[in-house]
DNA sequence: TATTGTTATACTCTATAACTATA
DNA sequence: TATAGTTATAGAGTATAACAATA
């Protein structure tokens, strides 16, 4: 998936350099499996998983928050965070109250552990991150990273050059 | 999952700009799904899913291929493509006969009609990406396409500064 | 016995729908 | 009635295991 760069396609180079390389999903797509696979034993190793590393990173300092906002702010379900946050309560790295004015809704808020959790976990995965980064040359590693913000700040990507309306 | 650039995590600010920014993971990610979403309308428009175009770009020019060795290089398992292929064979997108020297396998190739389909797709894919490209700057767009080709060539991505022993 | 391709089964992840408790 | 949270169900995607044909 992340090789095949060997299609001549010449007839489009109208951006940039116009070499020949793989789709972008194609390196993409596996780039951010093997970097999720990279993090799992980090993950493992502080006993928590993807999703409740992304609580514990959203969660930060802002204490009044929903449930649903949460799921929203990480991409999810609300249904899907609920056994992640039983389990983060359960473990004390985060708290879950009612809240007085609107006793439907949970307030969410970090605890010291879990902060502490999300820190360490957060310094690991920087570091290891930094040094895969460090392969890099000084202008690819700025320009790689500067695009790869830029292109996952858009919130629709599409790559038709018109709407699909039927 | 995409947007949270606000940790001042400046305690490990060593290599290079140290800016802070969301995980590796936490962008590439959602842009591979986000990428892989605005591909599906281009291969609904010429009626292959994702992995059938996977197929048919892989095999390319070389006929001599087993169905084993496809699944490997575009990393999927060796159960997964035979639908795919099924359907591809029965669309006459490419020929699948069974080897004379060795008749356990299946010679596959590309039809005249599979690889028009391949250049279609691929050439759409591709003008949509060049036009997504060019938001960034000329600079970024190489350091991106350069960056992104380095990390996802790499077989093994590692986090870890030193093996798991236990 | 080992290997290619195939089929069948099970498992994981995720989304949808139904339920409760508050409002 | 509408909404936050919860639970239960169903679906898609994937991997594992068993099978048939050939070597």
């Amino acid at each position: 998936m992340a090789e095949n760069a060997d299609h001549g396609d010449t007839t489009l180079g109208e951006a940039g350099e116009g070499q020949a390389r793989p789709d972008l999903a194609a390196m993409v797509v596996p780039l951010g499996r093997a970097l999720m696979a990279a993090e799992q034993p980090i993950l493992d190793a502080h006993g928590v998983t993807m999703w409740a590393y992304m609580v514990l990173l959203h969660l930060d300092e802002t204490p009044i928050r929903t449930q649903a906002a949460l799921a929203k702010a990480i991409q999810a379900d609300k249904t899907r965070i609920i056994a992640v946050l039983d389990d983060l309560e359960a473990r004390d790295l985060i708290r879950r109250r009612p809240d007085p004015m609107d006793r439907r809704v949970r307030l969410l808020s970090l605890t010291t552990g879990g902060r502490q959790v999300r820190d360490a976990v957060r310094s690991a995965i920087r570091e290891g991150e930094e040094r895969l980064l460090a392969g890099l040359s000084a202008a690819d590693r700025d320009g790689f990273l500067r695009g790869l913000r830029a292109l996952s700040a858009r919130p629709e990507l599409t790559l038709l050059p018109e709407p699909e309306r039927d």
